[in-house]
DNA sequence: AAGTGGTCTAGACCACGTC
DNA sequence: ACGTGGTCTAGACCACTTT
């Protein structure tokens, strides 16, 4: 082997913690002689052992040293596509159809999840298609207090959520994923039948203390959501 | 300002991108340059923009350079709780049953999914409750060419997620979620109506190439999955 | 006080993509 | 060919934690 990069070295030491060379619990040696093993900078050894950490694999602390996770990794991350590009990525025709845009006061329930006093909000409820199969059916509420620019936005060609991404900044987002029956109107949209079960994935979105948007986004029983770590 | 350190580099770049100083897909200085600019080294630099490229907000390549991404893919980690820690969370009392416990060749559906050629496999079925009431089935295949310790366990008293996470590392896992109907069998030991939406996820793990377990887990349609980012 | 990881620097060379 | 990011090095100093 040529000499030695942070990822052969990050491989070897995941290859030690996989046949347990290093065994759960263990302290495992310093950057130095690792560096001095491996016949690299210990600046090398540290990325590499960074990256592990940041995975949850070991556990780093001054002083005490390196140890390998006793219950390794709990974390998994995962990506929030748009719409548009997750069904461009199936190699599939995104399209995209507006069914309603009204102007009204938050209904209680909205406003309970928002923790919103009143105010008016902007509802939009529309279809996201894959080569002409409904792929997204999606229902959302927009804080015009927030995003007073929404206001001026009709909706008609573009979709809500590739609006907002370009246009409104967000410092939190909550997520919720569930099972559900399909209702009839969802039903009828999506191509299904009555009572068949959905996906349903759930988002609320702040600026700061300032509720954004909250969405509910159902797609059919074929819908996968996948992820690795 | 003392020394500028990375992160004070990488806050600085977040701000002049959430301010629009720098625009969605436009094309940021060099390198070279900002290091100039926040008199650091340029590897201090290329560490701030490598964290803002892992986080989505920008997108880099060589020769053309560094812009600000125009659909920011941001990531929302979640936690994969071992559901002990989960049910007790919740304020319940944990209970665990095992339903079966057999060792049979890997079915092909199986072999397929895992990548394997055959061999024999552990195969699990039990129920997780909280305050006695089913909150969670589990099917489960465990490779026991990868993980030959197992053939001595009964997991009568202990889930085998539990035993696996303290027992076997892994290096790599793939995650999937969906929405089902409960076939009869699930609806039945989760106390559920015939055809009811059941909320499934399913977890495969390898060390290095050898696959480990696959998994599958259904949950009630009561059941939400969580996060936030 | 001392040990270990955390970060920074200045310089170098490499790898990839574009021209 | 050339420009930009990707990575490595050798050395230095700092910061946190434990002794």
């Amino acid at each position: 082997m040529a000499r030695a990069s942070f990822r052969d070295i990050k491989e070897e030491m995941e290859r030690r913690i996989a046949t347990r060379v290093w065994r759960p619990g263990a302290t495992i040696p310093g950057e130095e002689e690792l560096a001095r093993e491996f016949g690299s900078a210990r600046a090398t050894v540290n990325r590499a052992l960074q990256e592990l950490a940041r995975a949850g694999v070991v556990e780093r602390k001054r002083k005490s040293g390196t140890r390998v996770s006793l219950h390794p990794v709990r974390e998994a991350r995962f990506i929030i596509p748009l719409v548009r590009q997750e069904i461009e990525a199936e190699g599939a025709t995104y399209r995209y159809a507006l069914i309603e845009r009204t102007i009204e006061p938050a209904p209680d329930l909205v406003r309970a999840r928002l923790g919103l006093d009143g105010g008016e909000m902007l509802h939009l409820r529309c279809l996201h298609l894959a080569d002409d199969a409904p792929w997204q059916f999606e229902d959302r509420w927009i804080n015009l207090a927030a995003v007073p620019q929404a206001r001026d936005q009709d909706f008609a060609a573009t979709g809500p959520n590739e609006w907002l991404v370009m246009n409104t900044p967000f410092s939190r987002a909550d997520f919720s994923f569930r099972a559900a029956r399909a209702g009839s109107e969802e039903a009828g949209l999506l191509g299904l039948a009555d009572g068949e079960a959905v996906f349903v994935a759930e988002r609320m979105t702040f600026i700061g203390e300032e509720p954004v948007t909250l969405v509910r986004m159902v797609y059919p029983p074929a819908y996968v959501l996948r992820t690795s770590m």
